[in-house]
DNA sequence: CACGTTATGAGACAAGTGTCCAACAAGAGG
DNA sequence: CCTCTTGTTGGACACTTGTCTCATAACGTG
């Protein structure tokens, strides 16, 4: 039997690119039980034979997903925290709009997170990823933080920064879960309530 | 060959619970993937034919699984707002002690939690559990706040009680991911500082 | 004790999975 | 035009999974 090629050779970079996405898409759709080698595979339009040639193995693949994923979310949020320096509540504000937006918060998003979620308790190696995304997303918050204006009544900014990073979370997955119970303009209107009521002194 | 019995009969009520148990234990310690029927059976001690004797089918184990644990931890609440009405502060406070405690917080706990987030958004029947849940956490959360002495400062308490939801669902995230980063007195620590300046009015 | 009910075990089966591997194709460089 | 590297395919293999079926043991009731 001949091995025609049924997609165009691709260049590496590009391919391990595709095959990312389709993991992230797989996990979404069908969740970790679904996201097989073959059907993330299938998803990106190449055979099951590929995998291993950009792989050491599945697992690996998942790994540098959910790597790729954390890094994305930081830059963004980096990005945002770039420009606009003069503004530093309009910063906060554009950090929590952008969490919210249709990109970053969606069940598909949230089944994608969940799915890492439940690795970590398994796998050192995606514990320790997730381990540096934390940490990453709670220096960049109290970076953010440390722009506002000082507040006399306000709390320290290192419980400001972990009780935003909760409200952040909390709310999000409220979001995720059921955005008919939770829209997404009440929760903007929560975190701002939120952090009008801890903001760091 | 014989079918010789390696476990004795059991109570058809017993043997569900078991099974219920050991589909909970295997999530947390396996995770989804390696959450499958065969695998609960081998964990509960009993051959894997069992399984469709007291379950339609694997798919419907897990959804009881769910049903169960929200129902035990809302029990677990309620009992909580039952005992000591005098004190509402103090019951607020043995809410948090209670979901900080270590039955309910542990990298176990979140493997679990975390699959059935999972399966949320693929599953119609699951998705409709945890609507459930998250409803009567709600208002359970409500009716506590609704005992606490009116604070002229405060907010309002639908407010009040969708960002404590918050607060409660991302510091448990938080410290179920790295108790070490997040100490569970730290935990505490920042949910008595959020209730104090959010606090119903 | 006999008998019917049912909880339990164990095997058969098709389908799906991860890993490995040999062949082929598509370019790059001489 | 030939050759060498490498992206790509598709099949082979052993293994696991979910479902079904049947034999068998345990128990309740008469």
């Amino acid at each position: 039997m001949t091995a025609r090629p049924a997609s165009k050779r691709q260049q590496p970079e590009e391919r391990r690119k595709e095959l990312l996405d389709a993991t992230m898409a797989c996990l979404a759709r069908l969740g970790p039980r679904g996201t097989t080698g073959r059907e993330i595979c299938r998803q990106a339009g190449v055979s099951h034979g590929l995998l291993r040639h950009y792989f050491d193995n599945a697992d690996n693949l998942l790994l540098e997903t959910y790597r790729t994923m954390g890094d994305e979310f930081l830059a963004r949020f980096e990005q945002e925290l770039a420009t606009h320096r003069a503004d530093p509540w309009g910063t906060m504000d554009r950090f929590f709009a952008v969490l919210f937006s249709e990109e970053w918060a969606s069940s598909d998003m949230l089944g994608a997170w969940a799915a890492f979620w439940t690795l970590i308790p398994n796998r050192d190696d995606i514990a320790e990823v997730g381990e540096s995304y934390n940490r990453r997303l709670r220096e960049l918050l109290d970076r953010a933080l440390s722009t506002l204006p000082p507040d006399p009544g306000g709390i320290e900014r290192g419980d400001a920064a972990a009780i935003l990073s909760a409200v952040m979370d909390g709310l999000w997955l409220d979001y995720c879960l059921s955005p008919t119970r939770l829209t997404r303009e009440r929760a903007l209107e929560l975190y701002r309530i939120t952090l009008r009521r801890i903001a760091p002194r």
